[in-house]
Formats: structure tokens, C-alpha cells, sequence
DNA sequence: AACCAATGGTTTGAATAATGAACCAACAAG
DNA sequence: CTTGTTGGTTCATTATTCAAACCATTGGTT
């Protein structure tokens, strides 16, 4: 691994739950020396990355991304574009839609869009960090990734998130050739309880699999009608957004198809 | 400079103007070697902090920044919080307020709001560049900044944006001490025509100057009063800002006085 | 006080990686 | 067929990273 590389990893150890990293701790963490680490940081907090705050001399991460991230959007709109697609699909389907894309071995959620129509809501958050192997949109990029990286995301410890959550490769593998026909995934209860998630993959201009489109209802509102809705919709929705992201489905994507409801059999 | 700062540096190179930029020019630009370039680029694209585009197989900056602009935001929400006090002063105003951040030798506009209270009023951008020594902005910045720092400035070539940008070093310089002394500087017409620009320094917990905010109006819509609206509304909303990012005025921060209209001989 | 275990930060020669000039191959214009 | 681009690669030279030790400071225990 190159130097840039270890430099930029050490932004991946910043999370929601751990915004603030010391000097061993992040030494600890990612496996590099001391002397490096200090170095590196010293490095990127010169770059406006990261910034050192008070007492304990923590590192958290800067302002820089602030301005990058508007520069980003200005040039690929891509938050921007799917919102909007996001919204027509929380107002037709009542329920919460997300985008997420995928980020080394876990998806980020790029952005999100809650209906109101509802008491009840599934809640999202910015940023927030979905597993490939226990989320509806996890199962949709696995299943239209290539195989070796399929392989090492099964290959190591799958979090059981509920009781509900599928941790045996074998039996995921098993799913991800029934998603590629179909064209869309769904989980129900994998990644919270009571969530019954539908999601479909959002392709680049290479075709590849680069996130996914996503529509989470609580369980007990789920009805034949709500889900074919959801199902049609997101659907259309996503076929949409890959398009106006400048990207292809691969030639082999289906066309989803309405009239073909889930058997009970078939739910996960 | 070190690996890490070099292939930190290269992100810098990407504007709103110039959005994407291929392996050569970007040696260009840089000064480094075609080969480095290359490589750090290869590594930024591994990250997703570039990614490749299309047929000439340029780079733009990549996803990566939207999930670590969200962090950030999470763990310091200062646009959020920025972002409300704007919101309160354009409301007051009825003029447009925004705040910048300090990169480098340049202000990057972190977030906005408009007053929709006029037919006309001064538009603004994401991430826009504002110059430090053309902007109100920039002369809050430039008088509670270290000497060095400030002379580092005003040593390099000043572009007149305008007729009226004064790009006079030693005239910028003998500006600086009257705006430490009321706390806020202004600018008519230095970066844009008939922009009638005010501005306050905004300070991090060492006190240090980290950005500015401002209300921008047309110039043709100042009076007298409006005038001492803007100063008195901007004075408390910046110290409010600077406050509640858990920042500190330095102790020879004045208490700007309402009560003080500037004469027309210092309008600069 | 004395002690211990942390912390952030710095220093050392031996191991490792980055560097830059030259070099390809591909494409376009003349 | 030259000339000048482009993105991308090679390899001897050069600079950086590594590990392990060491400081100075802090906070808690005995």
C-alpha cells in the first residue's frame, strides 16, 4: 500500500459512533506506526482533512470536505438527481426511500427522502453505514457485483444485525442468482427489525453495480398492494436514476416486471 | 512536502471552472513528475477521492467526499449551525448573508441564504472562491490574521476584479488596522460591481481566524440605515456564530458599536 | 509522594517505498 | 511520415517509513 493510500485510510476510521481519534488509538487501528501516523496527520490536518481539537489533541475530520463535496455535487449532481428521484418515489409509495453507494466493502447512504403519510417511519440518516450481507441494498450490489468481490465480503464474518439476519455465505450466494433475474432484492427484518426493505442496483457508465436505490416500510404495513407499488416504482425509479447519472444497466439486467408478485416462499 | 501532501495538493487543482483534468495537465499544474501523478491519482481513485472519466480518461473528484462531508457535518455541524444564524441575519437584513471558510490563501463560501424580500439581490454560490484581498470577507480575514501571513498575501500579484478592487498592497495594508479596530471590514464594488459588501471575522477555540461572515447588498439599496442595520445584526450574528462553533474572539476583539457610522471618507 | 499506565510526540539506523527522466503505444494534425 | 499530443510504464537513484526505543505530561492508585 502506498503512502497517499495509508494517509487516506486513515479517514475511513472516522465514523458516526467515533468521530474523534487520538494518535495511538488511530495507530492502533489501522496497524501503522506511530511516527507515521503522525506524520500523516500532520500531513492531511495541513490540508484542512483533519483537525486537531482541544484537550486531548484528538483528531477529528476538517472543513475541506465541506468545500470538496460542494465542488463534487457541482460537477456530478449525483445526490441532487437521485433526491429528486427520491422524492417522487416516498410520495408514490408513502413509504422512505434511500440511495446508497458502495464504498470499499459497505455501502454509505448518499441521501434519503421520508414521506409523511404516515405516524410511522422508517428513519435514515446521512452518511449512514449499510452492511452488503444484511441490508436489502447490500443484497441488490452483491448480486450484480463481480464474483471474487462477492466472495470476499462472504469469506469473512457476517454480523448477525437481528435475528433475522442471514449469516451463512452459502444460503446469500444462494439468493444472489434469483436477484440477478429478478432484478431487484428485498430483506425483511436483516439490518432492524420490523424494516421490510426493497432495493434495486444503480449501474455507471461501465455498467458497474456502483449502489443502490432503496425503499425501507415498517413490516406491519405491508400489503400486496403496497408492496406491488413499491416494487413498480422502485423499479422505475432506479432504472431512471441510473440513466440520468450518466450510467447503464449490463446488458443482462431485467426488465422488472409488476405482475409478478413474490411467493411466500420467496420472501427473503 | 511530503507523498501524503502532494497527492493532497493535486485535489486542489479541481474548480468549479475546471471540473476535470487529465494526467498531463495535472503534472502541469502541479509541477510533479507525470509518473507521481499517476500514481497518487491511481491511489485517490482507489479511495474514491477521484475517479476517471469517460473517454479521455480525465479526473474529477470522486464520491468519497460526500459521505465524509456528511461526517464531518455530523460531528461538527457548523454549515447547520451557520446556516440558522444566516437564515435569522437575511431575514433581518433583507439582504444576502453568507459565511466562507479559510483554504489556504483563499475564502471557500461554506453556505448562504437569500432574502427573497427585493427583486434583486446578490447571488452567491457553493464552494465559490472568494480572494482575500478583493472581498469584504477577505479583509475581515486579512486583519485578524498573523503578519506573516497577511504579508505572504499581499506579496503575490492582487487582481483587480473590478475598477474599484484596490490592489495596492500598501493601501490594503494601511486598511487593516482600522478594520481591527471596529471589528468589521467593508468592501463596495472590490469583487463584484455594485456589491456593497460587510463582513466580521469568525474565530475557532484558539482564537484563531478561521473564515468570515457577511451581508452583501446592492449597492444601490444602502442608506444610512440600512447600513446600520446590517452592522449591528452582523456584528451580534457573527459573534453568536463564533460562539456556538465553540470558538473565542481574541481578547482585542472590539465590541462593535452601532452607534458608530462610518464617514464617508472611510468607506474602504 | 511514589508509582503505574496511559497519552502525544520525537529520535535512531535498517528496510522499504517514492521519485523522475526516459520510454512506449496510440492518436491527431499537418 | 513527421511532429506533438495524450495516458501510461520502467528502473536506477533517492527519500521515506519502519520498529523500537525514548521524552514529557497527565490521571488514577496505592
Amino acid at each position: 500500500m502506498g503512502t497517499a493510500s495509508k494517509a487516506l485510510s486513515l479517514l475511513n476510521y472516522f465514523t458516526r459512533s467515533q468521530p474523534q481519534i487520538g494518535l495511538s488509538d488511530m495507530a492502533r487501528l489501522s496497524g501503522i506506526n506511530k511516527a507515521t501516523v503522525h506524520r500523516l496527520m500532520g500531513e492531511l490536518a495541513d490540508h484542512g482533512f483533519v483537525e486537531q481539537v482541544g484537550a486531548g489533541r484528538e483528531y477529528r475530520l476538517g472543513p475541506a470536505f465541506l468545500r470538496l463535496a460542494a465542488l463534487r455535487e457541482k460537477a456530478v449532481p449525483m445526490r441532487e438527481l437521485a433526491l429528486a428521484e427520491l422524492t417522487k418515489l416516498s410520495g408514490l409509495t408513502g413509504e422512505t426511500s434511500h440511495m446508497s453507494l458502495l464504498n470499499g466493502e459497505v455501502l454509505s447512504n448518499l441521501t434519503y427522502s421520508y414521506a409523511h403519510k404516515h405516524g410511522t417511519m422508517v428513519m435514515m440518516e446521512d452518511a449512514e453505514v449499510l452492511e452488503l450481507h444484511s441490508t436489502g441494498s447490500g443484497l441488490a450490489v452483491l448480486a450484480f457485483s463481480p464474483a471474487p468481490f462477492v466472495d470476499a465480503i462472504l469469506s469473512k464474518p457476517l454480523v448477525a444485525r437481528t435475528p433475522e439476519t442471514v449469516t451463512d455465505p452459502a444460503a446469500i450466494q444462494a439468493l444472489l442468482p434469483k436477484i440477478r433475474k429478478r432484478g431487484m432484492a428485498w430483506s425483511i427484518g436483516g439490518y432492524e427489525r420490523d424494516v421490510y426493505s426493497h432495493a434495486v442496483p444503480i449501474f455507471d457508465a461501465g455498467s458497474q453495480c456502483i449502489g443502490a436505490m432503496a425503499v425501507a416500510a415498517p413490516v406491519s404495513r405491508i400489503t400486496d398492494e403496497l408492496r406491488a407499488t413499491i416494487q413498480t416504482e422502485l423499479a422505475l425509479a432506479a432504472r431512471r436514476t441510473t440513466r440520468v447519472l450518466g450510467g447503464f444497466p449490463p446488458d443482462t439486467f431485467p426488465t422488472f416486471s409488476p405482475a409478478e408478485p413474490p411467493a411466500e416462499s420467496e420472501l427473503t
